[in-house]
Parts: structure tokens; C-alpha cells; sequence
DNA sequence: CAACGTCTTGACCATTTGGTCAGGATAGCA
DNA sequence: TGCTATCCTGACCAAATGGTCAAGACGTTG
């Protein structure tokens, strides 16, 4: 096995390590200072590298920050595994509710990039808002309907519950200093995200008359 | 009664109105691009003046970005008057968020600059947070509370239930185009809105036991 | 081991941008 | 009418910042 072939070793290792590097540094300074705020020497810094060397590997800041944003709409799309038609839905729903919010406690930086791009009038993601994202929610808010006609689920605009469903989660991590100063405390803990899945959990699982 | 008296005229107008044009115009580039991505220049331009004008009125740019972050903190201390022991929850809570979505659309710019300042950690508005918000909070809180103790509605965190509904109301204002892109709109329109309030309220409500 | 392609970096440049300044215009007032 | 305080603005500047370049270091391969 020639190095080339082996990720372990070599270039293709140097290579890979350095974007991850520069990847999760962009993440994190595109999420604090948003697209204009953050500086390539900013990142650079944060990843350990000289700028050149950084723009040797994304040429432009543009580029870095769609490369960031990339990472995260491939995350995006997962969430929803749990909302399918043979699936009892309140359990789908309180694993979907589940998987989110664990995402805002987990990846809050991804969460607050794409807030910030949204927030902007999303420029550079209004052709994955308008496609892949909007094909799978109306996919999913078909299962929605499928569930209400049913009769196992109050009705209730599907689009505008996973509208409501996105807000409640994400806000912990979009906003997380607002709530974490609300509460009295410097920083969210566990014990406050848990609090939330299950307030968020209760609050909709019993508004669309199922048992929490 | 002389002019200096007479705000309809005189100098004083002229400040009166060229800080209200100024203010405006920053809102709104502010919004859109955040603090770093705004520029003078620009808010200059959209409130029709020459740039060395606007910094006769606001000396920087940070003084005018607090200026309208004032304005809209006052905005949001309102809001909130629906909830009170005295009311009927039910009836007070659809106030409420009735409040904050017309809120959300008719001052959709003083929503997302606030979102973006909450975004990249309060850095102006920190205080603010910890201080008026947090006690105004605390104290609608406990109106929820007493509501819970006499048993008008189901138990609930009154803190998460108000984050709740902050997120759920405020991201029609904050992520207008995603929401807009999923629905196949170009714009969000009062119809939109409407559906929403309605969402939100149904499920908030039936989530705690009232009649939506 | 030599030659080649990839990676690294200090020094540098052009542009953008927040902010200044000096002098002119204008409103209010004696 | 003339004096003062406020308002207006074209021209300008220093600092920050995205991006470049040329030269050197390093790993890989024939």
C-alpha cells in the first residue's frame, strides 16, 4: 500500500488534516463574527497556520465560508431520519425534537453560521433552501398529513410545525446567550438542554393531542 | 412660543428628523448585513445624506449601531403586558404572541438585528440581558406560576415555555427567507403570518391544556 | 539520490472603510 | 442687517484586511 493510498500517512494526511483544521477554526469565527466580521488572519490564527498557508488551501474567504456552510446543509438534512409514516408519532416526533436539540448542544457554531446566513437573506444558500430542503419538507410534511388523516395526530399546518419545531431547538444554540442571561447562569449546561427537550417535547407532543 | 419650542420647525426639526431618517436606514442595513458588513456609507446613502452628516450626528459607528439597538430593546419590554395574574391565560397568552408575530412583521428589521447581536454574543446588550430582561422575565414568570398553582394550566418551565415562544414567533421575522424558500414563496405575505400566529397558538395553548 | 510536485511562509500590495477637517450654508435672533 | 450656533459637505487620511508572490522546506517517486 503506497502511502498515497494510505490517509494515515504522507501529503494526502497533511492535506486532510489542515482543512479539518481550518474548517472547524472557520466554523468557529464565521459563528462569533459572522461572514464580514471574521478575518482570514482571525482563522488563521485560531487554526495555528500563517495566512498564506491558509489561503494556499481555500483561496478566497469566500470559498473557506462556503466550504463551512457546505458541512453544515449535509448535517441539516439528516435530522428528519426519525419522521416517517410507519413510525408511531410521538415517538418520531419526540426523536426528531430529541436529535435537534442535541444538535444545538453539540454543533452550536454550525447552528449559528447558518442562522447568520439566513439571517442575511441567505446568499449563498437560497438554491438549497428553495431545493433540497424544501423537497424534503414537503416530503416530510406529507407523512404530517398522512399521520392527521389518520386520525393519530390533531391538525395542524405541517410546514408551519416544523417552522415552530426548528425556532424551539435551534434557538438554544442561536441564542444561547440570551436564555443563558435570562436564567442567571454564564453558560448553558446539560441539565438546562434537557430541561428545554422536555418542555419543547411536552409543549408540542400535547398540542397536537398526543401523550407526552 | 418659539421655534426652538416648536419641534414642528427650526433646527430642532431638522435634527429630529435627519436622527429619525438616519436611524431608520441603519436599522435596516444593519439588519441585512450585520454590524461588521454594514457600512457608513452605505446607511448615508439609504437615509439620502452625504457620509460626514451622518457622522456629525452619530460620531461612530458603534454609537449609532447602539442608538437603534435602544430603540429596539425599548420595543421589546412591551410586549409582554398581556401576561398578568389578573388575566385569563388562555386569552393572554394568544395576546401575547399575537403581539410578538405582528411584531415580527411589521418590524422584521428590529427583529434581525437584535437576533444578530444575540448571535455574536451580546456584546452591547449584555447588560440589558441580565438586567431589565431578566427581571421583567422572572417576574412574568411567576404570573405563569400562579396560573400553574391555581391549576388554569398545565405544568410547564415558564422560563423555557417564554424561550419558546420567542423563537417560535420571532423566526418569521429573523429567517423570513427560509421559511419563504420551504413555501415556495418569494415573500412572506399577512396570509403567511396569519397561519402562523394560528400555529403557534394552537399548539402552545392545547400544549398546556387551555382551549386554542 | 535526484528531480518533481506539494506544502509553507515572511514580506508585500491594493482596496475598503471608519473617521476627520476646514470651510461654506443656513436658521434663529438682537 | 449682522452675529452666532448649528448644520452640511467635498476632500482627505490612517488602519485594517483580503489576497499575492517568490523563495524555501519537505515528502514522494522513478
Amino acid at each position: 500500500m503506497s502511502a498515497a493510498k494510505n490517509p494515515k500517512n504522507g501529503k494526502e494526511a497533511i492535506r486532510r488534516e489542515n482543512v479539518a483544521t481550518i474548517l472547524q477554526a472557520a466554523e468557529a469565527v464565521f459563528a462569533t463574527k459572522g461572514f464580514s466580521g471574521a478575518t482570514t488572519a482571525e482563522i488563521a490564527a485560531r487554526a495555528g497556520l500563517p495566512k498564506p498557508n491558509l489561503h494556499y488551501y481555500f483561496r478566497t474567504k469566500a470559498a473557506l465560508y462556503r466550504a463551512v456552510l457546505d458541512d453544515i446543509l449535509a448535517l441539516w438534512l439528516d435530522a428528519t431520519a426519525s419522521i416517517m409514516v410507519e413510525a408511531e408519532p410521538a415517538d418520531a416526533l419526540r426523536r426528531y425534537i430529541d436529535a435537534k436539540m442535541t444538535y444545538s448542544r453539540k454543533r452550536p457554531f454550525a447552528s449559528k453560521v447558518f442562522a447568520n446566513e439566513l439571517l442575511h437573506g441567505a446568499p449563498a444558500v437560497k438554491g438549497f433552501l428553495g431545493g433540497a430542503m424544501k423537497r424534503l419538507v414537503d416530503d416530510k410534511a406529507k407523512v404530517i398529513e398522512a399521520w392527521i388523516a389518520a386520525g393519530k395526530l390533531a391538525p395542524v399546518d405541517p410546514h408551519h410545525l416544523f417552522f415552530v419545531l426548528w425556532a424551539a431547538t435551534q434557538t438554544y444554540a442561536d441564542f444561547d446567550c440570551q436564555i443563558a442571561a435570562v436564567l442567571g447562569k454564564k453558560k448553558l449546561g446539560s441539565g438546562d438542554f434537557d430541561r428545554a427537550g422536555e418542555t419543547v417535547s411536552a409543549l408540542v407532543l400535547r398540542g397536537l393531542g398526543l401523550k407526552p
